[in-house]
DNA sequence: CACATTCTATACCGATCGGTATAATAATTG
DNA sequence: CAATTATTATACCGATCGGTATAGAATGTG
C-alpha cells in the first residue's frame, strides 16, 4: 500500500513525532480523512507498518531457530535471514532500528514492544534449547541472547551504512568468533 | 543543576519531543522564561545536557585509549569506563541510548552527532594503532571499532536493565572472547 | 542611596498538532 | 434504475506546541 510505505519513509527519515499526519497525506496525495478511515489514527498507522513488516519476518526467523543439532548452521542462518531482510526493507529497518531502543514509556517503544519481546523469546528459547546438550552453557542463556542479537544489528547497521557487505566468509566469521565465546 | 537532572530525567524516561518545555519547568519549579535565558531553546536544554555528561566521559575515554602494546589491557580499561558511566549516570545513558540511533536528519540526533563522532574517531584511531602491530587486522579497523562499540552498548544496556553485574571476570571473558576474534 | 545588571513571573503570541463533523462522491448491490 | 455502502474532500475543532514581550523583583556596585 502507498500510505504504508510513505509514511515507513518519512517515519524513518525523520522520526515518528517529528512527521506531522498532514506531511504524510500530502506526500502521498491522500487527504487526513482517509488515513483515519483506514487506520484510526497516527499510532494506528505505525502499528500497521509495524505489523506489516514484521508479521512475516518474525515467522521466518521463527523456522530458522529451529534447533536441530547443529548450532552454528542454525545461527548462520539467523544471520543471514537478519542482514537480508535489513536490506531489502532498509527504510523500514531504519525505522526499527530507531525505536527499539526509545523510552520504555514512549507510545512508539509501546507499539513494537510485542514483536520484539516474541523476538528476544523466541532466541532465548533457542539458546536454552542449545544449553540442554551443552551444559556449559547453562545460566548464561540470556546474555548469549541479547549478545547476539546486539551483534546482528550492529551488523545490519553496517550494511545499512554502505559499510559491508554481505559475503557468507564474513557471516561465517562473525558467527565463527561468537561461538568461540559460547564453547569457550 | 537541578533543571539539567530533571529534563534528562523527562527526557530519558519519555523522550525528548515527547516533553514539553512547559512539563519541564512545572516539575523543577521554574518558569519558561527562566530556561529560556539559560539555555535558549529547548534544543539548547538538550545540548548543555549532552555537554555536560558526555565532555568528561569523551576526555577520560580518550586517556584509556592510548594504546600502549596491550590490546587486552586497552579494552578491559574501556569496558570498565563504560559500564561504570552506564551505571553512575543510568538516566542520561538511557537518554543517549535512546537517540543514538534515532534518524539523522532528526535534530536531536544531530545535536549529538560531534560527540559521537570523536567517540567512534578515537576508537578507530585505536585500532588503527593496534593494526600496525598486527598486520591481520589491516583493513578490518572499522569493522572492528563498530563491533566493539555494539558489544559496549549491549552489555550497558543490559546493565541498566539489571540483567548482569558489572565483575572483573565478566568483563574479561567479554574482552576474551571479542580478542579471539580479532587475531583469529 | 542611586543605579545598572541579572534574573524571574504573568500573560500572551502565531503555528501546528492530532483528530473530526459534514457532506459530496464513487462503488456495490437489490 | 434505485438504494445502500464505502470512500474521500472541505473546513474546522480544541489543545498544545515552542517561544517571547513586558515588567517586576532581586542582586550587586558606585
Amino acid at each position: 500500500m502507498l500510505i504504508l510505505q510513505t509514511a515507513c519513509q518519512l517515519f524513518s527519515q525523520q522520526g515518528f513525532d517529528a512527521v506531522g499526519v498532514q506531511e504524510i497525506c500530502e506526500t502521498a496525495g491522500f487527504t487526513k480523512p482517509t488515513l483515519y478511515h483506514y487506520f484510526g489514527s497516527k499510532q494506528g498507522l505505525l502499528a500497521a507498518i509495524v505489523e506489516h513488516y514484521l508479521t512475516p519476518f518474525n515467522q521466518q526467523l521463527n523456522s530458522a531457530l529451529h534447533y536441530q543439532g547443529d548450532v552454528q548452521t542454525s545461527l548462520r542462518n539467523i544471520f543471514n535471514l537478519y542482514l537480508d531482510f535489513a536490506d531489502h526493507n532498509a527504510r523500514f529497518f531504519r525505522l526499527w532500528m530507531s525505536i527499539r531502543l526509545s523510552p520504555i514509556q514512549s507510545t512508539t517503544y509501546q507499539t513494537i514492544l510485542p514483536y520484539t519481546q516474541k523476538h528476544q523469546t523466541d532466541l532465548l528459547n533457542f539458546f536454552r534449547n542449545v544449553s540442554t546438550q551443552h551444559g556449559n552453557l547453562l545460566g548464561r542463556e540470556l546474555i548469549l541472547a541479547t549478545s547476539f542479537q546486539g551483534l546482528l544489528f550492529t551488523y545490519a547497521s553496517m550494511v545499512l551504512q554502505g559499510e559491508i557487505e554481505i559475503t557468507q566468509p564474513r557471516i561465517h566469521q562473525a558467527v565463527h568468533q561468537f561461538m568461540h565465546g559460547i564453547f569457550s
